[in-house]
DNA sequence: TGTTGTTTTGCATAGCTATGCAATTTTCCG
DNA sequence: CGGAAAATTGCATAGCTATGCAAAACAACA
């Protein structure tokens, strides 16, 4: 019924004559400072001081080449002064799993920082990590003066091929560290011990951790926090299941669908991420016939925007990504402005709990 | 309206540490073709020529460049072939409301497709339409070669100060058009024509319209379509409430729960998109005691994972984001490749309806 | 070997702006 | 008005690579 758009019928050209032969030109070539200075009967220097606040100008001068450009449509160019300085004020942002909400959302106030610091998103959406050697070089082909990434770097090799860029590195949630790499981290460990602590004083006995891939160092760290907790406050040891493929919903949903034929019955979820605790929730229900928080209490991490959605009310941690930003731009600006070689900082946020009906049992 | 010089300030403090850098860079220089050139023995161009395919050089001069360039680190610079060439190879994409999961998906598929046309993705997040002057300001100064935007470009103002960029401009879901500016639009009013068919077979009397913002055009033309298709249908005519605010799932949360004062009873919503659609089911459940699917019968727009996710359950018209992205990628490579000056092409995409639970009436 | 044709190499330059420095103009003050 | 100080302006240049063109090296062939 809804085929595929023919989109020769639904499209509509139309090719818009020039009414002077100039325009022509300036798609050929742009408007350069000399033409500015040309109409305005400066030098090309004025132009040039004309639009870097703070230089030896008078008011008249900026004034004639501010109308001379204005007319002509010029536009500054940085390019050539990224050869000058060396300094492109571009930083290479990597990232991927944007499917995820708070990812979305962490890239969203990242761009917003950057652009408020005055530097630009050179933006590079990775699939796997085979891609990123080619996407590390192409950055560095426009010669960016950092990176930032999301990924949860995890295998040594990653580490050592951002290394060798010899440009300053600032990674989201990464356990490697090495010369130029920076990493700002949620505290993952505690927010497992907090989550546990949680489950002891609601006196639950089946605790379950719903583990993410092997390879999210951030995840491991959230189980290991877990687990420690759970042996703190007393409660039998948890139980872990972890999820196959990725970290989505549909796997978290798949995982608790499969404790039906292993006979297991928590009474207590952690979740690697918000997500998969939706699937966790709905597999409940559907698959087993038990209710949260009734028949079971359960807890995310990241607070997506979904968490506080009515029909999943889920508790989770809040990974505070405003404090997590402003703490990725501190070691950036740190790493940019050092002239000592290689920095490597690691930078610990609190993640704070957000209690919602997911965790009030109504026993 | 452009202030050039207003974006300049915000960025000195990172000049000033530009000149250390510069200070600096004279003792730890990034490494040249020239350097490369000068260990391997052989000229500038030689170098050039060996990162560059398909040029006329040796297999023997290419080994004895690619060795000294790995022992270097050489990496080959692109900025000063942007000064010659005046083409950029990057991209401005203009983004905002990432929170929405629909925008997400679109820019991670986005990106991915301009990198597979060896593009580069210079991103700019704004958050309101105030922003965007100076953030065109900021993409044109790297001489971007064009810009592709996800904004739904409402006012007049905006189209003009994209005109006068005199670059390529690709929008998505954008009802203006103007010179330079190609769109690629969803068939917003046929899927409301079919969502109101929908309703027709399943004999619903009380129809809703579940208006997005009235500065969004892709709304307005869903709404269109469906008061048309519900017309067409012989229905009694559909109900319009407009959200408060913007579009997101709180906003679809108020407004529902403000039927109950109105003594509003709908039995199908049609709702301008998913994320309204959720806080609409929630709404229903909490505040009126009505269930979805049983009592009424809803459809979003967008098909956003969260759409699939078990409890919502909910019909949604999938905007098929692959289609849309290639289409736009189209458009840019025809804008880009013309010599003929300002082109504008529109195209529009189908829709496709995907019904799940929250249409099945179980009556 | 000489000649012609082909491949490879190097030279020289363009591309545009920011900035140090010197020259010039303006301002200030005695 | 004169001269010193300050402000402004212009000149010249650096920054790095891709490429047209000419020169050189090489290959093929008689």
């Amino acid at each position: 019924m809804c085929d595929i758009a023919a989109w020769h019928d639904c499209t509509v050209a139309v090719r818009l004559r020039a009414k002077h032969a100039t325009w022509e030109n300036a798609i050929i070539r742009a408007v350069t400072s000399i033409d500015v200075a040309r109409a305005a009967g400066v030098s090309q220097s004025a132009v040039s001081r004309a639009f870097s606040p703070g230089s030896s100008i008078s008011a008249r001068t900026k004034q004639k080449v501010l109308a001379a450009a204005a007319s002509l449509g010029y536009r500054p160019n940085r390019i050539p002064a990224i050869m000058l300085s060396g300094r492109s004020f571009m930083v290479g942002v990597v990232i991927g799993g944007l499917e995820n909400p708070f990812y979305a959302t962490a890239l969203e106030r990242l761009a917003t920082a950057l652009r408020e610091s005055g530097l630009q998103v050179l933006l590079m959406h990775v699939d796997d990590a085979l891609t990123l050697d080619s996407a590390l070089d192409r950055l560095v082909s426009y010669r960016i003066d950092a990176i930032v990434t999301s990924l949860a770097i995890g295998s040594k090799a990653v580490v050592q091929a951002l290394s060798q860029l010899r440009l300053p590195v600032v990674c989201f949630n990464s356990s490697h560290v090495g010369p130029w790499i920076s990493t700002v981290n949620s505290n993952n460990h505690g927010a497992g011990l907090v989550a546990a602590r949680l489950l002891g004083r609601h006196g639950m006995q089946r605790p379950l951790w719903l583990a993410g891939p092997s390879r999210n160092s951030a995840s491991r760290a959230r189980g290991r926090g877990f687990c420690q907790g759970v042996r703190d406050t007393g409660i039998p040891s948890a139980r872990l299941v972890r999820v196959q493929g990725n970290d989505t919903y549909d796997s978290g949903y798949d995982a608790i669908a499969r404790l039906q034929k292993q006979g297991i019955r928590p009474d207590a979820i952690f979740s690697s991420n918000d997500m998969m605790a939706c699937g966790a929730i709905d597999a409940l229900r559907e698959c087993m016939g038990l209710h949260c928080p009734h028949d079971v209490a359960i807890m995310g991490y990241d607070n997506i925007p979904q968490a506080a959605w009515r029909s999943y009310d889920l508790t989770s941690f809040d990974q505070q990504t405003d404090q997590m930003v402003a703490r990725a731009m501190q070691l950036l600006d740190e790493a940019l402005g050092t002239q000592d070689g290689p920095v490597s900082r690691t930078c610990i946020v609190d993640a704070q709990l957000i209690e919602r009906g997911s965790t009030r049992a109504a026993r």
